[in-house]
DNA sequence: CATGAATGAGGTTTCATTCAT
DNA sequence: CATGAATGAAACCTCATTCAT
């Protein structure tokens, strides 16, 4: 958790530092990171960092837990429909068209939550990672649980297994597929956001609608 | 490519060498690997990798562009079945298996190949990377188009979104649905590959055929 | 000196101030005692340290000069028996047990008055603690050209050069000598100060006997 | 202990560096020591540092537990006497007068030693110090259970107890009379080592009866 | 008299790469 | 083809001190 320092800041540096810490993050494994070049930017001195934060690792844990969840909800509640959807596909439509619009929108905030699925030696990043994948996991599972008892779900179908293959499409699987439509790699995107707009709302459209019926319908053709 | 000299080398040491790469460059992103540690294991000098390869990223695409494929193909060969799939389940579910018992068998090459999903800001590796990818998501496209003909595909899905469809269950989502099987994260059983062996065969037919399940006939409940 | 500001301060405050000055100095040397640390634990603000003292140095000063001489004063009257000793044995004794029983009671303060005899770069601590020294060895000096009068000590001996001989026994000497009967080391000592008790009171007066008996009859068996 | 790379380096080199390591170490306490400065002094890179010791300690280590010594036995050697003294006077003057002679021959190595006594919080460092201690005390306590059983020592006298006197006295005791005589501090004597001929042959034996007379037959005047 | 954010120098350590032998 | 010493940039982190409020 960061220090009482850096919430006493001014908002506007508070801001800045934050927005220049998920560019920082965001562009680089956590490990190449590197405070010298955020202080950098920030115009600010390397011992400020150590009194707003413990240590580098500190900051990072901060951005993945506190602030990549603050505002993937702020999206989340911003998208929410007058009417929550009742049908599996109506739920998973709208999973997968608010995880389309995030990563659209946010793509700096999309890669930083992408980068738990990272596999690293450094043990404290690892617990970390467990703790944040952990939760996600949880609430995908939390939510299939319910699909099954009002019958949604097929019986044959774990719900605990259903919930990795949906995060894993939703999480690794739509980012590919949307930098794939885009023709840009990640970075490329992280430092271009514009290009987001390249995927009009048909494109978009059809690309959900695609990735709703395999996961919905299944890939074989119907009997 | 690595130079002549590391081919003439004698077997036993190339293999000792390649073996020592591999636990280095999967145990770790690539940034955080090092040729310090490496040649301190392998006992040879600091200046031999530079008489072998070019530099260090020359040695690392080799072991994910030469072999990894490499040996995945040797796992998928000895694997093989007599008569190859012709129904999608059937082609699926040896790609499942195949993939879930090379990653059980293998599990660092499994990571390996696993890293190339991971962002970064070395445009040399990214460059590596994207090529990886687009390698495996072209088998894949050329796989499924022909199912499309074949009419084993369901002709409203576009392949080249199956494949990316497929492709992320298979990589990330088997691995973390079998890590979670296991109860262990991958660090943990790249260096305890024995750890694979809690999953037994019952278990493992089981695994597969839920997420069979899933992407043949979906998630809804028949109809 | 501490600035006036200091003496103002409530007495509680300044006391607990102190007690942790005292901590935090004896537990180091002084270029790895922190002022952030201490002042992190007492609960004042950073800049409160520079309000009562000039500087890091200005608050060690006055711990060795002052504090630690008024304390260990403090401790030599409330033990002073009633009649003062005139013999050589007596007044010696008298010092050894007093030297003893203040380490033993007040490790902290002791550990601080020992520090003078460390070596250092810096040269205002090295003025500093030359002048303690330097106040020591006078005091001891003066006494012992006393007992040369009373002639209670043999006079082939330079009472300066027994001085030193004295000093350096009750000072490093007793400390290593009692520290090797306790059985721990000093900063244990400092930490858990009731391991002291571990040291009965016959223990006690065989070692101080023992020290006794080679200052004033010697090592060499009687004739 | 240094890597072989430390020793395979040009002898010349690696005395160098080792004067200037002696050097550094000797003037500073061990934290306040910086390689920094060492290589800068030596004119050689910082990684040098690292591939001749694993770290900091390490250099430090091998300065305390093999040159030192080694240097120390040296000297030593040189100045043993043809017939090695039986008495317990002629013992410990020998002892006396090595250790003066030693110090004002090597002021540097003499000071490096004598940092043993000093408490630290560091938890390696305190390790070292103490292990260097025992060694150091476990020898005098040897020699003198030997001077006991030869009927040298007055037995009403526990020789582990005069080891340690004489340890204080012949460490931090000697030093202090020796720099006392000189009118000077260590730092100054380390940076000026010429400054040792101010005492003749003259005061050093005054010096050296005066303490031995004080050892041997007691600071009580004759009955 | 209190506060606490800002500073920036300085510390140790790791690393890929070069090059002379 | 092997060796391994040398390099120096870059990393994270700690600290005493200042100063505006």
């Amino acid at each position: 958790m960061p220090k009482s320092t850096f919430f006493n800041l001014p908002q506007a540096k508070r801001e800045r530092i934050t927005e220049l810490a998920i560019e920082e993050f965001s562009e680089r494994p956590y490990h190449r990171a590197s405070l010298t070049r955020l202080v950098a930017r920030a115009g600010i001195a390397k011992g400020s960092v150590y009194q707003y934060f413990d240590d580098k690792l500190d900051l990072y844990r901060w951005l993945l837990t506190e602030e990549v969840p603050r505002r993937k909800l702020a999206h989340l509640r911003a998208e929410a429909e007058a009417a929550p959807p009742t049908s599996l596909r109506g739920f998973l439509r709208q999973a997968v068209l608010s995880g389309v619009r995030f990563m659209l929108a946010n793509p700096r905030l999309s890669q930083l939550a992408a980068a738990v699925t990272m596999p690293t030696d450094d043990p404290e990043l690892r617990a970390l990672y467990a703790e944040v994948l952990a939760q996600g996991h949880a609430g995908f599972t939390t939510m299939l649980r319910g699909m099954v008892q009002a019958g949604q779900l097929r019986d044959d179908v774990d719900p605990e297994l259903a919930a990795r293959v949906i995060a894993s499409v939703l999480g690794i699987g739509l980012r590919d597929i949307v930098l794939g439509q885009l023709g840009v790699d990640m970075l490329a995107l992280l430092r271009e956001p514009s290009m987001a707009e390249r995927l009009d709302d048909a494109a978009l459209e059809r690309l959900v609608d695609g990735v709703l019926t395999i996961l919905v319908d299944g890939l074989a053709p119907p009997p």
